[in-house]
DNA sequence: TAACATAATGATAGCGCTAACATCGAGTCA
DNA sequence: TGACTCGATGTTAGCGCTATCATTATGTTA
């Protein structure tokens, strides 16, 4: 025979058969109970229950044109900075049909592409990216998508459609017009990864230094290589071994942040006394360290609940009335850029 | 008139009269690009990119009955172990077809369960869930599934098919065991969270001390509030003023650990000579604290490497041999439990 | 050269669901 | 009472792709 097998499980006429109904019939108990009287519905749960029926999502988008999935993009699942973001996109998404479809693009604008193709391939109700620095091609299948899309963790000029995020060239620059404040004068610059975010914290941090003729590139430390806290414990310890006049650094993230005041510890430098660290933004564990770490605290949870806010609102026919939300970021100074801070 | 609209789209039959072929002669050159001839190859090839086609992932996982889905379930995405599983997964299905969908279940059973039934909704070709504590129905559906199911983090009797873990007792038991071995007489427990692992770790910690006849209940400080590093600062800097003769603590992951160190410190309790520190997973920061932190290491990365290689096999039509792997778990005894070491 | 593989392509009919329209009975109101 | 609304249910025809079989062109062998 010519016949298809399918997959061998319950399908919605089976339940509409057990039920004695018709499988629109189902297909709208399930979907929207209210249209259907309760008598059929509880013969409709009944067989459901029955036969153990599990709508199948992809017959279900294909009908419909419509799935429910928002893909979202993002550059690492380690980094607690995306972790933060990614939860806030969890919950704000908890109580509505979306689901995440995640993607994991590893720091790489060419696996991002290709991501971005995969997943219009399941024509997504929105799109979450990061960053402002897509491919040309990613950028015009976006642009083309017929979706909202969010760009997110920067603002940028020139949104591919909406835009949530701050200036991490500001953030850069505040951190070190705050070490210039506090009276440190050789300031060093710790880097690791050195992705398009990191980079634009250094160009602010390099501003704010020439700005104040105290700019030194011997002092700027930077490495491909992905962050840690050993790796901000290493470098520290070679930058101030090269240069012992370095009295402060400013770490392009509260990892290498972390290292580089373990790596003060371990070569007997005092912090903030001797040294002063800054870090870039503000995990939680900053308040905790001993000494207190000063950070640029960034809101990564927020980040996440308003990308997920102007999706809802395109969705539900009310455009957000701005495409760019820049949240800032907050200097966190404490103890370990306080020159007067005298350790217990 | 009757009929529906679509997405609007170009689809497959687009491409097909754009390059003069029958459809079924585009799926073919776009799945299996050898079965049709290079000139065809050529023209189908320039029509999809003319007309920007996108494949539709749910009409073919309809027409096919077979997604590319693997469904993964972790219980965070916050929390560092899942983050260096995933990460692992993502890198094994690098090259595969195979696409990750992740849920979090938030650290709970009752979610986990809504999630497999979501997920199963998509037809995947492998779940991946983490735990051993399914709910019954959760389990029925998962059984049911007629996919690979692999549960990881932990080992147990009992697989719903797969298993891929360490056993969580055993590791909090060797922890306890170290700590008594250094001389450590009056050890205590801290922790966060208590989902049903970090609760084996404990009851593993307690078997130890037990065994010891050291155990005391006073001791432990645990709380189901979500870990971190000021917790285990506050928690540490409690139990040391309720217990001055507190003289190690166990703590149920590294975080806490970190946040112990640090709170000893802020209260001036030196580390190891007055006060041990163990923690648990051995995150990368615990061989670059100062001093450094010993750990249970856990293998997380090679947990989602084997998760996939055992579907990987199935899939193939070659079983694993084995269906349940124990991945172990390794001691690092370092400076924070070493009566012996003196500071620098 | 007949008989038969083999490769390349096509026609057709679903996959399991839902949009769009159709029907039917019960109430409503002038 | 008849015209009409309205809610509940059903019929039909796709959504965009691929499994399955059919066909045609191209060698290959005895």
């Amino acid at each position: 025979m010519r016949k298809r097998k399918g997959a061998g499980r319950p399908t919605i006429a089976d339940v509409a058969a057990q039920a004695g109904v018709s499988s629109i019939t189902v297909s709208r108990a399930l979907r929207d109970p209210q249209k259907v009287s309760e008598r059929l519905r509880g013969r409709i749960d009944k067989a459901v229950r029955a036969l153990n029926y599990i709508p199948d999502t992809h017959a279900s988008a294909l009908a419909s044109s419509r799935s429910n999935v928002v893909g979202v993009l993002v550059p690492s699942l380690t980094n607690n900075v995306f972790a933060d973001t990614l939860r806030a996109i969890y919950d704000a998404l908890d109580g509505s049909p979306l689901q995440v479809q995640l993607g994991n693009s590893r720091y790489s604008a060419a696996e991002q592409e290709r991501l971005v193709g995969i997943f219009l391939s399941q024509r997504p109700t929105a799109m979450i990216v990061s960053g402002i620095d897509q491919t040309p091609a990613a950028r015009k299948m976006l642009e083309e998508a017929n979706c909202p899309v969010v760009q997110i963790m920067e603002t940028g000029p020139d949104p591919i459609d909406m835009m949530v995020g701050f200036s991490h060239f500001a953030g850069g620059r505040a951190a070190a017009q705050h070490l210039i404040d506090q009276g440190y004068r050789h300031i060093g610059f710790l880097g690791a990864r050195m992705d398009p975010r990191t980079t634009r914290r250094l160009a602010g941090f390099r501003r704010a230094l020439d700005d104040a003729g105290m700019f030194d590139p011997d002092l700027v430390r930077t490495t491909t290589t992905s962050s840690s806290v050993t790796l901000g414990s290493v470098l520290l310890r070679e930058l101030a071994r090269h240069r012992p006049d370095l009295d402060a650094v400013f770490c392009n993230n509260d990892d290498l942040a972390l290292g580089a005041l373990f790596g003060a510890q371990k070569a007997g430098i005092s912090v903030p006394g001797q040294l002063g660290i800054a870090g870039f933004n503000d995990l939680e564990m900053m308040e905790a360290a001993c000494p207190t770490l000063t950070s640029i605290r960034t809101d990564r949870y927020g980040i996440g609940r308003h990308a997920v806010n102007m999706i809802h609102a395109v969705l539900d026919g009310t455009p957000p009335p701005r495409k760019i939300i820049d949240l800032g970021f907050e200097l966190q100074a404490r103890q370990s850029t306080d020159r007067t801070y005298r350790a217990v």
